[in-house]
RNA sequence: GGGGUUAUAGCUCAGUUGGUUAGAGUGCCACGUUGACAUCGUGGAGGUCGAUGGUUCGAGCCCAUUUAACCCCACCA
């Protein structure tokens, strides 16, 4: 069997055999056990077009965990995956192919343009559901989705359909967020707002009568040419005597009425702002209040239009420069002033955005947000950790009307259709060809809808809705959604309201919210950088496991975490001491021992309480959704526990046991390692499952086996505790060793002083392991007024004062001086334990646990400080002679 | 303007409801390879937990104030 394992951790050698096993066996796919709770977990659909990068590793590590260790437990699990066809950055992809043929996708059309998507789609639209099981992903494939798939394309223009016979979708003149550049709307969310300094230019708009008029303030312009009015604040005495009267818009000399509005700031520029109401939203409410007309003068590639004059063709900024010299020689401008504001841009280009009018499709979100607001507060939903709440409801609370429809080709298609004749329009499930009311025929809606429109859906349009189907009646509600904070606002809260109304129920009960994987030094991972970490290098390097273990090691719940190879190097480490332990217990294994009946040592009873705790600990970190801990804990019980002590322990029974010995050693490696990989199985599933494939007395895969649960038939804790005691004495004399710089190899006599019955019976036990592991030849236990004649060093400890003779290398005064050292300190946790046992309020309030703790630690040390004055006294006869 | 995060060892970060001796990884120092593992072992050095005040028998953790860095939301022309 070990001839099959080579001695070091070699990830490539089982990891693809290993998911093709698992894909195999079926035991990805989810099954419906009627009564049963299931635990599901929709995937956030990577971008059909996408690359795998390290996000995508973190938040499928994530989900992977607690999906493992839901089907471990028995749970009917299914984890969804799906991909997003992403409208506008395919877009933007497809429209970059196209251009290298020197084409435009109008010059291509839409029609052979979408055929080219759907191309790209089949060609790379396969690489990243293959990436994500590089990195083990036990998702159902066979349920497997995508956005513009029949049914979820289905699902989507039902949901249109209903939001729009409900009056929750309407079509409407608004100002827009349109990105010149993209050439399409954008919601608010995809706008960044970027500070950019810039002036306020002050501009003097004359009375329509020749009086001196008015002066406003602006950072813009060259949209002057679209103002329909100037606006003041009513209690504006500065402004009283304009009341009625009109203003002349200079350069286009249209005259324009001044209103009174409390939207104006009296303190901000001249307390006179100039009313542009088709490109600017505030401008765009006040104008309505005060029925002024909207005037656009930008083209939809954000050149001027024709209603700008003589700047009609030129671009927004050399349009503000003419503006601005025209203005200088008519000698209107005023003032110009140093500004600093933001500047809204385009989250996918960078470019500035526009905003403007134009007649687009927007969800009326406020009857939405209102239940979307409720099953948070009422925690039907909560989000985990809980700090992201407040995000989701401060969003939800002050939402705005949101934008769907997007100019663009790749995405569902606006289900609304249009009569040119009559100008009838209708919203239907299905294509119409005719109109209801002129029977000439329609067009349907050339722009398609926000891609987030359909990912809004994905909880329950993936499970078969608008069907009533056996999965959607199952699976609905899931159970947690994992993602990062970045996307709550585009994603988390728009499936809660979709869900909420569609459904009638909230789409998950817990939201696991992480953080943003950045390089070492903390910054976002980009191509300008050339930072990025590419986790199938670190995969083909490291392996998926180690990349598994380092993402979530180490991690606070839902901060940014900043990652590096060191992470990953001592994940791969961490790895390799598992393969390496599990290696020497099949090295030592005849065959699979059972642990039932065996008689138990120190060091068993001790492991395997030990293993109890763990189980206990891990299994409350991961019903926490928190990995990171998880992580950490079974780290620590492979490495310092499992591994440090209690394999090294068990050498001299393997090695030199009677028979019975050895395999109750054995029994107890087996049961430990068969523990532990089931423990680590969530975050590292592949190396788990190759050992356990291995190991005796195993059926089937891992995946499948019993999740671990503490069983009080093996939890020690009196024997726990002895063993500990062992362990610190064992410690102590290392300890000495080194300080006195004995050399390893040499071994060594111990005489043990034990400090009382229990421990000097555990102590006895624990010869063979004792000796071993600290190097000694022969163990000597004393009676406690025993003297000893010898040259000594001595190790104290709370289970023993340990005498060791190491003949002309016990220097008397070096050996006085640690002695000192230690008993100072000992003196001090004396002092300070008495200090605490003599005051009131300690002893009336702190939990009785903790009081009998403190006392047995100051009778511990007293009775060391005992040895050591002993010691010392002895030292200084001796040294005197 | 509103909200949030972070500040703990040289570096990167953990530290669940307050429990008294603050941990890990990495780096550093010393020593060590006859077989699970040098992707290792043993021992060690290294921290007044950003600052100040408060609550408490007890504070890295709770409260207030404060300093610094970062993020989100809002978008006063």
């Amino acid at each position: 069997m070990e001839q099959e394992m080579p001695k070091a951790y070699q990830p490539q050698r089982f990891e693809a055999e290993m998911y093709k096993h698992w894909e195999e066996s079926g035991c990805f796919t989810a099954k419906r056990v009627p009564g049963r709770k299931p635990f599901t977990i929709m995937m956030p659909p990577p971008n059909v077009t996408g690359q795998l990068h390290i996000g995508h590793a973190l938040v499928s590590t994530m989900q992977d965990i607690l999906i493992r260790y839901h089907r471990m437990k028995g749970d009917p699990t299914l984890w969804l995956p799906g991909t997003d066809h992403a409208a506008i950055s395919t877009e933007a992809r497809i429209v970059a192919a196209i251009a290298k043929e020197g084409l435009t996708k109008q010059d291509v059309g839409r029609e052979k343009f979408l055929e080219r998507a759907w191309a790209w789609k089949e060609k790379y639209g396969g690489t990243i559901v293959e990436q994500l099981r590089r990195i083990g992903t036990s998702c159902d494939w066979t349920r497997e989705r995508f956005t513009m798939d029949e049914g979820m394309s289905r699902a989507v223009t039902e949901v249109f359909a209903r939001l729009y016979e409900k009056g929750l979708i309407y079509r409407g003149e608004r100002i827009i967020n349109w990105c010149p550049n993209c050439r399409t709307t954008l919601s608010d969310i995809e706008v960044v707002f970027e500070e950019q300094r810039a002036n306020l230019w002050h501009i003097r708009y004359p009375g329509e009568d020749g009086s001196e008029g008015v002066i406003i303030a602006t950072t813009r312009p060259e949209t002057m040419l679209g103002d329909s009015g100037v606006a003041v604040h009513p209690e504006d005495g500065r402004y009283s005597r304009l009341a009625g009267k009109n203003v002349m818009l200079p350069i286009l000399n249209r005259p324009i009425p001044v209103v009174f509005d409390e939207y104006v700031d009296r303190a901000f520029g001249t307390g006179a702002v100039k009313m542009t109401p088709a490109h600017d939203p505030n401008d765009f409410e006040v104008a309505q209040r005060h029925n002024l007309p909207l005037i656009r003068v930008m083209r939809d590639d954000g050149a001027m239009n024709e209603l700008a004059g003589p700047y009609a063709g030129m671009r927004a900024l050399e349009c503000r420069k003419l503006v601005v010299e025209e203005l200088t020689k008519l000698g209107l401008l005023v003032k110009v002033e140093p500004h600093t504001h933001n500047v809204g841009t385009c989250y996918r280009c960078g470019k500035t955005v526009e905003p403007l009018t134009s007649l687009q499709w927007f969800v009326r979100m406020e009857p939405l947000a209102k239940p979307a607001v409720a099953v948070v507060k009422e925690r039907k939903t909560r989000f985990v950790p809980p700090r992201f709440e407040k995000n989701y409801l401060n969003w939800m609370e002050n939402i705005r009307d949101w934008c769907i429809s997007r100019q663009l080709w790749w995405g569902h298609r606006i289900p609304a259709y249009y009569c040119d004749a009559c100008g009838e329009m209708v919203v239907a499930r299905a294509a119409v060809e005719t109109c209801p009311k002129c029977g000439r025929p329609m067009r349907q809606d050339e722009d398609v809808l926000d891609t987030w429109f359909s990912s809004a859906l994905f909880p329950f349009s993936t499970l078969g809705w608008p069907e009533e189907t056996e999965d959607l009646k199952y699976f609905y509600p899931t159970s947690v959604l994992v993602t990062a904070y970045d996307i709550i606002f585009f994603w988390v809260a728009r499936m809660i309201f979709s869900g909420v109304e569609q459904m009638g129920q909230t789409p998950f009960h817990t939201v696991l919210i992480h953080g943003l994987v950045r390089d070492a030094l903390g910054r976002k991972m980009s191509k300008s950088l050339d930072n990025g970490i590419d986790p199938l290098d670190i995969i083909e390097q490291y392996g998926a496991d180690a990349l598994r273990f380092a993402l979530v090691f180490g991690l606070a719940p839902g901060n940014d975490i900043n990652f590096s190879l060191d992470k990953v190097e001592a994940a791969r480490n961490f790895a390799n001491k598992v393969y390496n332990a599990s290696r020497f217990v099949l090295m030592n294994l005849d065959e699979a021992e059972p642990l039932k009946g065996k008689p138990l040592e120190l060091a068993d009873k001790w492991i395997l309480t030990r293993l109890n705790a763990c189980v206990r600990d891990i299994t409350v970190n991961i019903e926490a959704c928190d990995p990171s801990l998880a992580a950490q804990r079974v780290y620590e019980f492979a490495w310092s526990e499992f591994c440090d002590w209690y394999i090294e322990w068990a050498k001299p029974r393997l090695m030199d046991g009677v028979p019975e010995q050895k395999k109750t050693a054995q029994a107890v490696l087996l049961y430990g390692l068969k523990g532990l990989l089931r423990l680590l199985h969530p975050i590292m599933p592949f190396l788990t499952e190759s050992v356990w494939l291995k190991l005796p007395g195993t059926e089937g895969t891992i995946m499948l086996a019993d999740w671990p649960v503490a069983d009080p038939a093996y939890e020690f804790p009196a024997e726990a505790a002895a063993c500990g005691g062992v362990i610190e004495a064992i410690r102590a004399v290392r300890g000495v060793r080194a300080e006195m710089k004995v050399e390893p190899s040499r071994r060594v006599r111990l005489m043990l002083r034990p400090a009382g019955e229990a421990w000097a019976e555990a102590l006895a036990s624990s010869e063979s392991a004792l000796l071993r592991l600290c190097g000694g030849s022969a163990m000597e236990i004393l009676k406690a007024d025993e003297n000893v004649r010898e040259k000594t060093v001595s190790a104290v400890c709370p289970a023993a004062e340990i005498l060791i003779p190491l003949g002309d290398l016990v220097d008397f005064e070096k050996e006085t001086a640690r002695l000192e050292k230690e008993k100072a300190s000992v003196a001090m946790e004396i002092s300070r334990a008495e200090s605490m046992l003599s005051n009131e309020g300690y002893l009336a309030k702190a939990p009785a646990q903790l009081i009998r703790q403190t006392r047995e630690k100051l009778e511990s040390n007293r009775q060391m400080l005992v040895s050591i004055e002993k010691r010392l006294e002895g030292l200084l006869e001796r040294s005197h002679v």
